[in-house]
DNA sequence: TGACGGAATTGGAACGTTCCAATTATGAAG
DNA sequence: CTTCATAATTGGAACGTTCCAATTCCGTCA
């Protein structure tokens, strides 16, 4: 069962040439006469040959491999975001190496160590929790081009591409506002990340900008997940002066939150208004749809790729630090009666 | 900005040894002296070698990689059941290949090439729809070791690890009789795979040992998305003849049937019990929480992962067929007060 | 006929590691 | 002071590819 490894020179000896004819046809090189090639081919064909990237990378030193760490596969907003860099990747003929650090550096630590010695040529990472310039350090004066996603990291010498999460939440709380909300919460995500900050920033920079006074009783952190969105209301419903309406950290937050208020009897959209971030492809689907403000997971990730392949073209060209723009989606969760009938057919 | 390459021979000749001590030091292996093991790790960690596995493989023919292949990683099962591999394979040494194939054979074709050019050692495959045993037959051939998980490939001669779906769906649908229901739907999933047949047939096998009529207007397929489930769900609610419960394909449509029956002003749970399949994550912190048939997909990732793990370091055993037990999670969306304390507690 | 030039092909040296067989150092036993 | 076993180290060949420089082939032109 166990075969014999076919390799290049198996081939030109069945195909009657020499092994750098072979490794032209691999190549697709126009240098080849078609006749050989077609002969070549062929023996490749007959006797079930398989490419030896290891072989190969060796030689040229630059392997057809990037890699994409995430800190939250269970996520989906980055399982969509590993979707759509996967897309881009592959048609410009690359491979994809995905891993997971379930947000623990030490993992991300050895993952990155991992791809690095499996010759990826290029990275797109988004950071665990609490990753600093440091961690970075060793990676970025190796010379291999990375990109930041989702999570910057000050001081940190390479590409990012992030979303403009502040004027995203401002947007937000300001849609709010102008429906006549004056009690509006902040819900859910770590205190401590740098995108809980901008977020936070603008749902804050919204109320003072409207005249309407901040409380730090209704800024209440929590898991970035579903079940975090459920104790992050709770909590909220507790207070004296209960908010009627909410930005969530993220789109995970905001259905937690939802349910959150049906287990109190209160109907999102109807009794409450609540507002995610991200526009996760449920969003759009869940009753009531998700009014979000659209970061685009996918998108983002094929816009990562496309940065990182550019670097890697250009060999390493000047950081850029990119930063997405980003919409509000307005759909039931807030209150809103419009569009239903148009979203419902699309 | 672009470094020197450091190779093995650079740290020899820093650490004053020769290029096969560094080898040994650098393979943990007990022949060689402390003092010496003591400077080759300076030299290794002054100079910042980075170990290059491409010519470690090419020498050895064995890598530390071992592949997944995934169907549809926006599904939240999928993107776990990754996490479960990811766990146990990176204990042992292993790095993972994740791989989605967005249920095309075609892709599925070319990432399994990709991965066998880069000399994968094993390979977990959630096979892509429409999948047979011709389209793996190459891949077997080679003798690498491969596991098949979530659904079988009849005629294909490699392990296999699925739940047992048809005594699941069994478990789900005698419990809603119990319950009192009379007129049970079987909603959502692709009718041409070989889980939904498994499903399904569990879903009638339980009707007729009840006695209940079974008609086909009740089993209504759709995609295996939330979206999927608000159609279907939909479409059941136009029949003469409304089912009063229903039996999903998979938690994603479970979750489509709720937001469907919300949409219509139904509650789920108390005005039309609805039980999943699969227990993903979300299950239990959802409102209402969802009764489902849990399959685990980490703890199945999990079991894939040793399983392949097992099979190569044996070199290829007989292929085994692992069906693993299901068991029924009564929660609230099936009509049942019980427990709501308890798990909200949890 | 000989020289020329482009197209097609080729041998051999790399790439960075591992592994084998061989060598040298280190003590202990005689 | 030999002899031996054991521990530690080492040189060189191999792995399967790519790439360079060199070579052969073949038709065309003077």
């Amino acid at each position: 069962m166990v075969k014999e490894r076919v390799t290049v020179i198996d081939i030109a000896r069945a195909a009657g040439v020499s092994k750098s004819t072979v490794s032209l046809v691999l190549q697709g090189s126009s240098l080849v006469n078609e006749a050989t090639r077609a002969k070549v081919n062929a023996a490749i064909r007959d006797l079930g040959y398989v490419y030896n990237r290891s072989a190969a990378n060796l030689r040229q030193a630059k392997s057809k491999i990037i890699g994409i760490v995430v800190n939250d596969l269970t996520n989906s907003f980055f399982a969509e975001l590993a979707v759509g860099v996967d897309a881009v990747v592959q048609s410009a003929g690359f491979v994809q190496f995905l891993a997971n650090t379930g947000e623990k550096i030490e993992r991300q630590r050895e993952v990155v160590a991992s791809m690095r010695e499996h010759g990826v040529s290029g990275l797109i990472v988004s950071p665990a929790r609490g990753t600093d310039a440091a961690d970075l350090a060793p990676l970025v004066e190796s010379g291999i081009p990375v990109v930041l996603v989702v999570r910057d990291i000050a001081g940190a010498e390479v590409s990012s591409l992030i979303s403009d999460n502040h004027s995203g939440a401002m947007a937000a709380v300001r849609h709010l506002i102008e429906r006549g909300h004056q009690r509006i919460a902040f819900l859910g995500g770590f205190p401590d990340t740098a995108v809980f900050e901008a977020r936070m920033r603008g749902y804050r920079d919204a109320l003072i900008e409207a005249g309407i006074p901040v409380s730090d009783a209704l800024v209440i952190g929590s898991a970035p997940s579903r079940a975090g969105g459920v104790t992050a209301v709770e909590q909220a419903m507790m207070l004296a002066d209960r908010p009627t309406a909410a930005l969530c950290f993220n789109d995970a937050v905001a259905f937690g939150v939802c349910d959150g208020l049906r287990a109190r009897r209160l109907e999102p959209g109807a009794d409450f208004a609540v507002i995610g971030f991200d526009d996760v492809i449920e969003a759009k689907t869940a009753v009531p749809a998700l009014t979000t403000v659209s970061v685009d997971p996918q998108g983002m990730g094929q816009r990562a790729a496309e940065l990182l392949l550019k670097q890697i073209k250009a060999g390493k060209a000047e950081p850029e630090a990119i930063v997405g723009s980003v919409r509000l989606v307005v759909r039931q969760s807030c209150g809103a009666q419009v569009e239903r009938k148009r979203e419902a057919l699309a």
